[in-house]
RNA sequence: GGCGAGAUAGCUCAGUCGGUAGAGCAGAGGACUGAAAAUCCUUGUGUCGGCGGUUCGAUUCCGCCUCUCGCCA
């Protein structure tokens, strides 16, 4: 049975490219509603470092999965998927167009495929982890991990003390091998099997995201990100990794612990960045499937009207897309 | 002007008791099961400031020069 819902249409692309004045610009012609896909827009109150969209935005255009939780409290995308699910479903069964909108890869492979399995990790196995690795280090986590396997797992990073930390934690939950845990979630169903999906990937050459990316960060320390943080700070941000590590709050944090001159601020934060468009780049390639990809002109800043006429421009293709 | 310190990868610097060099950052590529704007992996030939000298051999020692930064006049 295929329903009559209309498609969800994701856009995404790298920080700074023009993807939410497009997708806005998009909703208001289309009757859409915005659903983004953004792992610290989720966070009240970090609102210029995320280039959020603004309180008029959202008055005019429905938004969701914004402002999901306070900033000292670390959200996942186990918590992610739940919410933007639920939205989507509520979108879509108003009739309204889904759109989502995003750079964080993780959260939108979240409609495509299983990110995360239902798995069940006690609170004990959870400390007794935390334990052997600080007492220990990564040797005594992959001495623990190869304890429980007849075989050392191949599928595992066994560099990266924190994806090693979280498959511990697993085998030990499950009582599995690593590699038996990892063919029971590939079997996991496909989280969106209602809806059809649309992806456009929105890019733009380096040499023109460059300078777009660091007038846009001049604008944040212009904003007020410095006060934005410092607010943060009062609400005890500094108590959730992912608020805390984040693009330009990490930076501003140097800074103001004296760990870096204000001279350097911009330069830093273009530094991480840039290095963000990166790994969302190479995520984007390889780990979603994209049905259209298209590059914005030099001539289209980041600023103004530019989308509306994009949108007037390429509107018809768009609508194909969703058609196919 | 005098004294001192320095000049090495795009940047910050380490090093070679004389056998033509290596880290971090940046840059490029990659991975990705609950922090993902996170975390992790791979990737480094550059007149070792210039010119001479000593030496089988100098980026390394010596001299001169140029530039930079201190301190003193």
């Amino acid at each position: 049975m295929t329903s009559p819902r209309p498609p969800l249409l994701l856009i995404v692309g790298p920080t700074g490219v023009g993807k939410s004045a497009i997708a806005l610009e998009l909703a208001g012609r289309w009757g859409g509603e915005i659903l983004s896909a953004d792992s610290i827009q989720v966070y009240r109150g970090m609102d210029i470092g995320s280039a959020k969209a603004s309180a008029g935005e959202r008055a005019r255009i429905p938004h969701h999965c914004i402002d999901l939780c306070e900033p000292d409290r670390p959200f996942s995308v186990a918590q992610y998927r739940e919410r933007a699910l639920r939205a989507l479903e509520e979108i879509s069964s108003r009739g309204r167009l889904p759109i989502a909108v995003g750079g964080s890869g993780f959260y939108l492979k979240t409609f495509f495929a299983p990110t995360v399995d239902s798995l069940a990790i006690a609170p004990e196995i959870r400390h007794r982890v935390e334990k052997i690795f600080q007492d220990s280090g990564l040797p005594g986590l992959l001495r623990e991990l190869d304890g429980l396997h007849r075989h050392p797992p191949r599928c595992l990073d066994r560099a990266n003390a924190r994806r090693v930390m979280r498959a511990l934690e697993r085998c030990l939950a499950s009582g599995l091998e690593l590699d038996a845990l990892r063919d029971r979630f590939r079997a996991l169903p496909h989280p969106c099997a209602g809806h059809a999906i649309r992806t456009l990937l929105l890019e733009r050459p380096s040499t023109s995201l460059r300078p777009i990316l660091a007038e846009r960060i001049g604008a944040m320390v212009r904003a007020g990100l410095v006060d934005e943080v410092l607010s943060l700070r009062r609400r005890n941000f500094e108590a959730n990794p992912s608020a805390r590590c984040a693009v330009g709050y990490r930076q501003v944090l140097e800074f103001l612990d004296g760990k870096m001159a204000r001279a350097a601020l911009e330069e830093k934060i273009f530094a991480a960045t840039w290095s963000l468009v990166r790994r969302q780049r190479t995520w984007f390639r390889h780990q979603l499937p994209i049905d259209r990809r298209m590059e914005l002109a030099d001539a289209w800043a980041d600023s103004g009207a530019f989308a509306a006429q994009w949108v007037r421009e390429n509107g018809p293709a768009l609508r194909q897309l969703l058609e196919m």
